[in-house]
DNA sequence: GGTTCATATGTTAGCGCTTACATTATAGTA
DNA sequence: TACTATAATGTAAGCGCTAACATATGAACC
């Protein structure tokens, strides 16, 4: 193991040449005669010499790594997202290190330190759900931190952020799932998810009260449920709605603010003994591998979190400043059912 | 963004003393006096300024990054071990980036020079089945990059590879799988997997052969079925072994090589009309969180994927080359049932 | 044959730190 | 008072590269 490596030194000494040429050589400038290059080659070659991307970082103030903060690897959601970034970065020729959410909590003491000292070209931060006033410490850790290094956002990014961000518009996904479970024949439809930022012109809110309303069917207080994104929450969600509520009232159909929430639901409701989809219709967001395995089959929304990943290290390193949006897709499962054709069997 | 990060000669200028003893204060050394110790810190704060780790890193050759490389993130097991690895390493100041497994492709050109030119400080590698000859040239590969940086190895690891590992007993574990299955009175068990090199003396196949020789039942080729991780590997793979025999010499449980192969045996049980756990029992590995919200939820064996990974961490920091082994965890879900009880439903 | 210019190569000063060594100031000792 | 030990600080040489500038060698030109 590491037999001291070998350094430009070497490699002009064993050439017979001037570390100029050999930097020359590695960096494939032309002005170099073909002779030379070949001896050059042949030490580098022989002495398996590999340039430390440090010292060149030195000069060229360049790490050629990202850093990504996510709150929590183990959900899929954001294993997919720090893939499809991975890739893109590679690609490019740059690496992508995973940084704890706690790297943006300022109460820690000098969170971003660790962040800073590696002088990252990039830093791609995905946020989710941000409760009271925790809010109000991450963005003042993503000001700090952009103060030294471009810093793109991933998902629910309300405006006054003012950051560079890839995310999905929300608010036409929602109205989507309305209206699709009203084609569904849904009158009663229910969501349980976390609190959206009031401003955010793209949060789920705004487009399931504008299903709804393009639809003609009222909102109802009761069946709107907040909670966090595991599945025990969304257990806890659909058990304090259902026992708030009349049978006869319980909604037909849950959306779900992803599929973890919905594997709470659908087990919750197969504790109190309910069909699926026949008495219930769940829908899931982000469409998770274990989707289609789940009882029933979860219908989804896919949110091409890869391609969400990928763009962000794009924006990143081309220091565009837009804030874009990509693509989804509903995927049909049977989690979501006519309704009339549950009441029938 | 970026504004020129300040420098040690900004801080020694300001401060009015001499780079060194800027050094001396960061670093905490003792020896500087307290009056010059808060002017510098006040210069400190005042530019906001952090040193830089490429620059200290040049001297003291250390980066305190570290390489993780395994097959799929998306994967929830890798993104477990993942997180343990990088919770250990965050702990010890050490920060871990993520490579693809093509990184250790050598019919790619030149894979690792990604990884060296980075000059890391340690390196994860998270071995999965190895099939044909691939295995030859991600040990050439192996072999290449421990020359210039420690290596550590997880999962399934033959002992000709001579490197220091983390991976848990899988024999034993398979043995105390199939004896349980067998405490459940299953006399027909199946083992859906990969395949494991020969040699090594923890695969699975030994424990499944232990355990069916323990509990005096005969090892039958037909029950033992190869394929790779996915739940699609594992549907087919049942698909295979159903079609293959008359229904009464079907197997009463399956044993799947993780719960993905699992939650595709589930898909294709279900869509042949066998009740689970009535005229199936499955049990998973890796225990992974879909477990539980599965149906029926899955049995599954928790090998502790976090302790695994800050393991892996702690061998390479320490520069230990010991094969470790970590403890694991049968967890009993509503998959696995006695045979008897099914059969009289 | 001297001037010019392109090409090939060498020299050297950084990049922002650490560290061995040198220097200065201060106090303690004989 | 001179002499030495100690504490506090400064100087400068790297670490392994890049890049600006300098130099050398010919070929082309009038």
């Amino acid at each position: 193991m590491a037999s001291e490596n070998a350094t430009i030194y070497d490699i002009a000494s064993d050439a017979g040449v001037s570390i100029a040429t050999v930097s020359r050589v590695l960096r494939g400038e032309s002005n170099v005669s073909d002779e030379t290059r070949q001896k050059v080659q042949r030490a580098i070659e022989r002495r398996n010499y590999r340039p430390s991307s440090i010292a060149r970082g030195l000069m060229s103030k360049k790490t050629h790594s990202l850093g990504i903060i996510l709150p929590k690897l183990l959900n899929p959601h954001y294993a997919m997202i720090f893939t499809g970034a991975q890739e893109e970065a590679r690609m490019l020729g740059y690496t992508v290190s995973l940084f704890p959410w706690s790297s943006l909590d300022t109460k820690a003491y000098d969170p971003a330190t660790m962040l800073i000292e590696r002088r990252l070209d990039g830093l791609i931060v995905c946020v989710e759900y941000l409760p009271d006033d925790h809010g109000e410490h991450v963005l003042a850790s993503l000001r700090e931190l952009r103060r030294v290094m471009p810093v793109v956002l991933i998902g629910c990014v309300p405006p006054w952020y003012d950051f560079p961000a890839v995310s999905n518009n929300n608010a036409a996904m929602m109205k989507e799932i309305v209206l699709y479970l009203v084609s569904l024949g849904h009158e009663r439809i229910a969501f349980i998810g976390g609190f959206a930022e009031d401003n955010d012109p793209q949060r789920r809110d705004i487009g399931y009260r504008e299903g709804l309303r393009e639809a003609r069917l009222p909102y109802i207080e009761s069946y709107r449920v907040f909670c966090k994104g595991t599945p025990e929450d969304g257990r806890a969600a659909l058990r304090g709605m259902l026992d708030a509520l009349k049978p006869e009232y319980w909604p037909s159909a849950v959306i779900a603010m992803n599929d973890l929430v919905a594997m709470g639901c659908q087990g919750e409701a197969r504790d109190r003994g309910l069909r699926m989809p026949e008495d219930l219709s769940i829908i899931g967001w982000d469409d998770l591998f274990c989707a289609p395995y789940l009882c029933p089959p979860l219908t989804s929304i896919n949110t091409h979190q890869q391609q969400t990943g990928a763009r962000a290290v794009q924006l990143l390193l081309g220091g565009e400043q837009r804030r874009e949006t990509v693509d989804w897709e509903l995927v049909e499962r049977a989690s979501c059912a006519p309704i009339n054709k549950g009441k029938e069997i």
